[in-house]
DNA sequence: CAGCTACTTTGACAATTGTCACGAATTGTT
DNA sequence: AACAATTCGTGACAATTGTCAAAGTAGCTG
């Protein structure tokens, strides 16, 4: 069982350092390879590749500083309009849907951690976007933080259950993890009673009023909406929800344009944090990009739910002229 | 007093956003320089205009990840043998004395904001070391943290005097500044004594006592220590010192190999922190490198006024070598 | 509105960096 | 001990990036 040996250790340098070597003196001293592969005494594509080895190993961390974009002219108008305590705003002028929700979920993944503090609790709900945060987030080892699921699974067909957004980013953070180990919606309403009032679910629903800080995305209640196609809702209940006034969707329950909760039949049958819950946190982390984001955005923030906002320009211009800037 | 207008606004990107986006195209998508200058409709040579302005303004940051640092095999052994809290060791392998001390004190300025939290108040030594710190260190905004001058000001002839140190630290940090307006050390121990005893002085001194993390380095009882060439100390009262057991200077304070204050004829004639003050912080930062460091960072050590290590990988060696592994 | 200033943008060239196929060294296997 | 199998380091070449002088453009001024 001997540890794999390196051996990169024929130069004069230590060896077990070159990586780290190499890049700082790269990085942070700012000369090049040539002049570093010199002075350690190897070929420069050696150098080049510690230099990847180093990029892969996470050792190199390229961020761009948060103030940029929370100082952004649009964050700040965000932030005046709506009364949140920050609002993040990443640009998207020549990219499209896609790439913008990507550039949002890594504006959000870099600023996540700061948001951070010890002993914070974390609650976690679902989603495309939720999950490219997690999936964006470098690895850090936050201190005595824990992440906890807000909202039961489902079987989406694309990969991120509420389980896998959650667990990714307790694994991120180097935090503990509290899941919800129950289906977000089932199909009788005695049945979910039931399961809520069993022990083991009971104690992590428990868990979630705990939550001093939470991230979520605004889902819209449309037909195209992730909300239908992971089998949350049929479009009967969706059609059901916006005749009854739904304008967006958040954490698995609708919400009306002032953001109150729409009770309506599938509440019942839910597993997962209740809205109340979420309103006066430290922080709730919206996370949301795209046209059809907007009026779901503005519902949440009526709602009192959220203190932080990442989003990108264009959407933070649709949001603030819709809502009569 | 208008301001002075931007004028980058002729292409068809909203202009002043280019340089975040070229920024986030490059560094977080890893496109070339080409392809956004195609995306953006400008020349390539615009876009490293761009880059460069970006890397200028202090948005693009590079950092090495510090556990390497704090994982590294040395790093360990120190905390280990020392019972630190961490410890940050950066390589030296390639590099003369001038260099190690450029790496520490990038190290120490990389690592050092992590360590601060909401609240703290921290206070700021003296010397090369920590003026390269607080230089090395990249502007950021730390909430609700000060800054509190350890020692008076003395007549260096390199111009890192103590309030220059703290001052750059707390602008830095985006930091409240409490310097401390007076000399290190006087020529008449009764003149001193009025002093620390004159209202703002001693307002100054009492806020010292409230400080729960600190920053410091070892300084070597030599004749070519700081102490001497600054002015603190004569050759003759260092010589007293030493005769006397001290093997290190801690925030002017010479210390034995205990750590124990060494009492002199200075001590009635400096206005500073005493070092009992330093003991049982929530952090002591230990910032020093060099083969001369050695014995006065034993020194701090043993006296218990050291959580936090930075420091190069050849003086942890000897560190661990001469402290008998 | 011509002319001036201060600034940005650009294209061409130089320097640096990334890639890849190959050879050398090491390990495990027969 | 000889032979794959593997991995790492190397040199030559391709791609990308940095530099700089010249051209262009907006704002100002007489």
């Amino acid at each position: 069982m001997a540890a794999p040996m390196r051996r990169r250790a024929t130069g004069q340098v230590s060896g077990e350092n070159i990586v780290i070597e190499a890049a700082w003196m790269y990085y942070h001293e700012g000369r090049t390879q040539s002049c570093i592969a010199e002075q350690l005494g190897v070929s420069r594509a050696t150098i080049v590749n510690c230099l990847q080895e180093a990029k892969e190993l996470g050792l190199v961390r390229i961020t761009l500083a948060p103030e940029a974009f929370t100082g952004h002219r649009l964050a700040e108008q965000l932030r005046e309009r709506f009364g949140l305590a920050a609002a993040y705003v990443v640009p998207d002028d020549a990219a499209g849907e896609e790439e913008a929700l990507m550039r949002v979920a890594r504006g959000a993944a870099e600023w996540l951690p700061r948001l951070l503090a010890p002993g914070d609790k974390l609650g976690v709900s679902w989603g495309r976007t939720v999950y490219e945060v997690a999936e964006a987030m470098e690895q850090t080892r936050t201190e005595d933080v824990s992440v906890s699921q807000l909202v039961g699974s489902m079987a989406t067909p694309y990969g991120f259950t509420a389980e896998i957004c959650s667990a990714h980013m307790a694994m991120k953070l180097g935090a503990k993890l509290v899941n919800l180990h129950a289906p977000a919606v089932l199909s009788d309403p005695d049945l979910a009673r039931r399961l809520r009032a069993e022990p083991i679910i009971a104690a992590q629903l428990e868990a979630l009023s705990h939550c001093n800080k939470a991230i979520f995305a605004a889902g819209s209640a449309n037909h195209e909406s992730h909300i239908v196609s992971s089998g949350v809702a049929t479009h009967e209940e969706l059609d059901w929800y916006t005749r009854h006034g739904a304008t967006g969707v958040l954490c698995g329950r609708f919400i009306d344009a002032q953001g109150r909760s729409v009770p309506g039949p599938l509440d019942d049958r839910m597993i997962g944090v209740e809205l109340d819950k979420l309103e006066g946190l430290d922080m709730g982390l919206l996370v949301s990009t795209g046209q059809d984001k907007v009026r779901p955005m503005l519902s949440a923030i009526a709602g009192g739910y959220v203190t932080h906002v990442v989003t990108s320009v264009s959407t933070a211009e649709e949001m603030l002229s819709s809502a009569g800037g």
